[in-house]
DNA sequence: CTTATTTGAATAGCATGCTATATAAATGGA
DNA sequence: TCCATTTATATAGCATGCTATTCAAATAAG
């Protein structure tokens, strides 16, 4: 078992995904913006006036997740909650003037990660990686 | 940009580790162990007696990070710190006997999650899953 | 209509990671 | 030798994630 972990998918994916973040973060944390956080704009930018379950199921967080990033989102002047009309146990998320104009800067910096991350791959590569990626995930959330 | 999060690698990246930590945990904590703990671990049984500095190294993280991983290990009856005769700053990590025990069924149980996550993969397709991994974290750690 | 269950959120408590600091010990010059 | 720097750990503080619990509101069962 001397190299079980650097042949461990699990290890690779978690030193991964650290990275990921960690470049993420560099990129945005100028426009106010932290990773989890720009998961959440990223449903909002696509439609606005979500639930927090909506989201929640969006994203594949836990509801606690969910709820401890909204709280941060909100004190960060990114999103609103506001009181829904035909469910008075739901809140309402919408996303604030700040958190809308910081759109295109944000897609792009995310952009130019993920574009980093796959530098020197065919386009064969890439589109292998983010399929075995999307059937690994498949396996995990089966068992 | 309505599907970014779908083609997104690091969003792949970060719901693939998160399901792997997760499948992990769940076949290890019978054994008294965490995800994070279990890394340490691998390493230990490989050579035990080693100082923080090298553990940090060795896993990727930073010294704070290994310093509380290590801080819950030796909480949880899995490592001892011993004072190191030739450096007074240092103490190195050592086993206890509890650590040592669980290593073949820990291993056994995370060598089950990776067979798991690549299930239906063929033998080429496993190599290339990993091969991927490997030179995206490359490129995130340059950049 | 009442009661039981389900659903939407919030909160407590913990693990893992990070950055920034602090402290002690070792080391390298002058 | 003495001082500046480097090295090994520790700690504070925060973000993200998770499980478990709680509470209120909505729904379903009777």
């Amino acid at each position: 078992m001397s190299d079980f972990k650097q042949t461990s998918a699990g290890f690779l994916a978690n030193h991964m995904a650290r990275l990921f973040a960690s470049a993420l973060n560099r990129r945005i944390a100028p426009l106010g913006i932290a990773p989890a956080q720009f998961m959440v704009l990223l449903e909002l930018w696509q439609l606005d006036e979500r639930t927090q379950a909506d989201l929640t199921a969006a994203l594949a967080v836990e509801q606690a997740t969910m709820a401890n990033t909204l709280a941060r989102m909100e004190r960060d002047g990114l999103i609103e909650k506001r009181s829904c009309k035909t469910d008075k146990r739901a809140r309402l998320i919408c996303l604030t003037p700040k958190a809308a104009a910081a759109q295109e800067a944000a897609i792009k910096a995310a952009s130019g990660v993920n574009e980093a991350a796959v530098a020197g791959l065919t386009q064969d590569e890439r589109e292998q990686f983010l399929t075995l990626m999307a059937r690994v995930i498949a396996n995990l959330q089966t068992g």
